[in-house]
DNA sequence: TGATCATTTCATCATTTCATGAAACGACAG
DNA sequence: CTGTCGTTTCATGAAATGATGAAATGATCA
């Protein structure tokens, strides 16, 4: 008489192993799945060595993809997919002169946001 | 003569689309490799639906492993996973109390951090 | 008009991430 | 001590991500 598979599938921890009233407000109170989805996918965006340097080489100034594609250091075609989910958020922005894509800073918030936490990481900031 | 695969690997464009200066002064300022990459690394951990709900449900509160499966709905072992994640980036603490693990808001940076980002894509604040 | 160049899109491939189940670990009860 | 239970770790497979090169697009210039 051994149960097999008791993971998470039925209320059993649920009655067990807390206080139950605990776990109910915890639940109360919980985002909407769709809201922490989005904040998710927003952050995964950030969450990248060469978007981060994208933001940075962009402050306080305009460079265009063949620039960018340099501080990545990987391709041009790369770079555009790169900055298309940059300019899905919001981050940046672009003014197409000639033949040219002029990419600058759209919301400074993310920016700021990456300012954060890289001064929470290294106590230093690099603005 | 065509010339194929110009990617990125001479400076040709670096020479004609730019300024040149600009692009200069870009790489300057640019943060080192490792900053970007650890700051992308801490985003990432919060970058994470059930993550982020794993620290919504622990705002002011301790819960163990069991409940916080319940709210991830997933596995015991996937939940125990995400939570050491969190740890790695002190997001998260727990005690150890008998045969269970009571997790807890830890750093309440990162629970802020979510929470403005939420604010932003919402305009409203889930605090 | 036709060639050229910066950029974007597409198809593909290697790598990473996330969930699962089985087994190991640690603390408590009988 | 032995068994049970909550938790953690490990190995595995599916899905998402990120980079590449080739082809398509759009704008400039001879």
């Amino acid at each position: 008489m051994k149960k097999e598979g008791r993971q998470a599938t039925k209320g059993l921890c649920e009655v067990d192993c807390v206080d139950g009233p605990r776990a109910a407000a915890a639940r109360a109170d919980l985002p909407l799945e769709t809201e922490s989805r989005d904040v998710a996918d927003a952050l995964k965006v950030l969450a990248h060595p060469g978007r981060l340097r994208v933001l940075s080489a962009l402050k306080g100034r305009e460079l265009c993809v063949c620039d960018l594609a340099h501080v990545l250091g990987i391709s041009f075609s790369g770079t555009s997919q790169q900055l298309k989910e940059l300019r899905r958020l919001g981050a940046v922005d672009f003014r197409a002169q000639g033949k040219l894509a002029y990419y600058r800073i759209g919301d400074p918030f993310w920016l700021q946001l990456a300012g954060s936490v890289s001064e929470k990481l290294h106590g230093a900031d690099s603005s």
